[in-house]
RNA sequence: GGGUAGGUACCGAAGUGGCCAAACGGGGCGGACUGUAAAUCCGCUGGCUUACGCCUUCAGUGGUUCGAAUCCACUCCUGCCCA
């Protein structure tokens, strides 16, 4: 083992839990039960999680096992942790499904043939309410609320559910399961994996270490990246997507992205727009393809820089004959090409307000009748050519 | 089980018989300006309509009334206190 092993997987983490445990179980020298447990509650993964993904992969390239816990089981309670609501119940079969898109994605990034897959349904399927109950004993309640996001809903008279109160619980066990030697995680499973420890202590194991990460911001610069928030970018975004959505965000998290995403510092002698679409090409070049990540740039000019749409790539729709006026063409262009359902009020508004745009002229007109064929400009990111 | 306070649009929150499609704030969207950044300014933000206007919304159901988000009854949901 590399005597800088240490610093590059301790690189990034915002804490470890501790260093000195991280160094001896290193100095092992065996292969380390590393986990790192996902709950598919949405189908999609997007750059926030692979910052610990990414670690994950570092451990991998290391030597070590990876071991990434589907939590099948878990997903259908979503995890508290930061949460001001009750998270929604998915079904298991919607789990199971999310489950599939998720694992596809995260070899993105991982290396498949050195990850072991572990469902947690496996063990707490058949988990007897005895068993349950034995491991409820263990922890107090007064710990389980002292939670930052359990108490201010409490004290903000937000209901907490009781089995809520459950989820660090599961999440312990399954190190106890799977008899994991590190934990990866954001900075706000700390609970959850402290309880992993006092669980594995309690079982007579050997303790994990907590290596938490920080997390990302999403594109709105402030609040963590989530889907549920709308300001995620994908794995799977399309390279276009995925490259306009990087350049949209504010500078000032640029340097996180640097440094989370790519392990580096922010290049402080290049302009910040051309920091930015070196950081986009990269991630794009990552998930998707070089010659993809040059498209996208390419396009990105194209569009946006020369605001020349005529020659961009941009979708193809196709009205029925009987659409004929400009707002049932701007709804059914959303429609069609970027399944998002407008109003006509929505239309109207569009054009009101000078967004539509058709052969480069702005059209302000309502009742405006267009040429059979054109690019039709819908808002500031969207475009599609009517065919 | 008892007492009590509540449930309003994406979120927070006003409104307590007509002037309510519902103040205000946040968020979102569009425009100007830009580097699809930030900051700033302007506008929009239930549905249908070119428009007059019409239609559906204030937890649910049923009432009272010329007229209800607002009053009454019952139901469902939540907080707090008591048992």
């Amino acid at each position: 083992m590399k005597s800088d092993t240490f610093e590059i997987l301790a690189r990034n983490c915002s804490q470890i839990l501790s260093p000195t445990e991280l160094r001896s179980k290193l100095a092992e020298n065996r292969p380390l039960r590393v986990k790192l447990g996902v709950d598919p509650t949405a189908p999609d993964i997007h750059l926030g999680h692979t910052v610990a993904l990414t670690k994950l992969r570092q451990f991998q390239e290391a030597g070590h096992q990876a071991i990434l816990i589907i939590g099948d089981f878990t997903a259908m309670i979503g995890d508290p942790s930061g949460r001001s609501v009750t998270r929604p119940h998915l079904t298991h079969e919607e789990v199971l499904s999310n489950a599939q898109t998720y694992q596809e994605q995260a070899f993105k990034i991982l290396d498949r043939d050195q990850t072991q897959i572990v469902f947690n349904g496996e063990w707490f399927q058949t988990m007897s309410f005895e068993e349950i109950l034995r491991l409820n004993s263990r922890l107090t309640l007064q710990q389980l609320l002292q939670r930052e996001d359990f108490k201010s809903r409490i004290e903000q008279g937000q209901p907490v559910r009781a089995h809520e109160i459950q989820y660090p619980i599961m999440q312990g066990w399954d190190s106890v399961q799977i008899r994991a030697d590190i934990e990866l995680g954001g900075t706000d499973q700390l609970f959850n994996i402290l309880v992993g420890r006092d669980l594995q202590k309690e079982e007579g194991l050997p303790q994990q270490v907590a290596l938490l990460l920080p997390l990302l911001e999403g594109l709105d610069g402030t609040q963590k990246m989530s889907k549920s928030l709308g300001n995620a970018v994908g794995v799977a975004d399309t390279p276009e997507m995925m490259f306009g959505k990087l350049l949209s965000i504010p500078d000032s998290i640029m340097s996180r992205y640097y440094e989370l995403l790519l392990c580096e510092n922010l290049p402080l002698d290049v302009h910040p727009m051309q920091a930015k679409k070196d950081l986009a090409v990269r991630i794009v070049s990552c998930y998707h393809s070089a010659s993809d990540a040059k498209r996208a740039l390419e396009d990105f000019d194209l569009r946006f820089s020369k605001r020349d749409l005529a020659h961009a790539d941009l979708p193809t729709y196709s009205p029925t004959p009987n659409i004929r006026d400009l707002i049932s063409l701007i709804t059914g262009a959303y429609a069609n090409c970027f399944g998002i359902s407008k109003s006509r009020g929505d239309a109207r508004r569009l054009i009101e307000q000078g967004s539509i745009q058709w052969q480069g002229e702005k059209i302000t007109d309502i009742k405006a009748q267009l040429s059979s064929s054109g690019v039709l400009k819908l808002d500031k990111t969207r475009a599609v050519r009517v065919q």
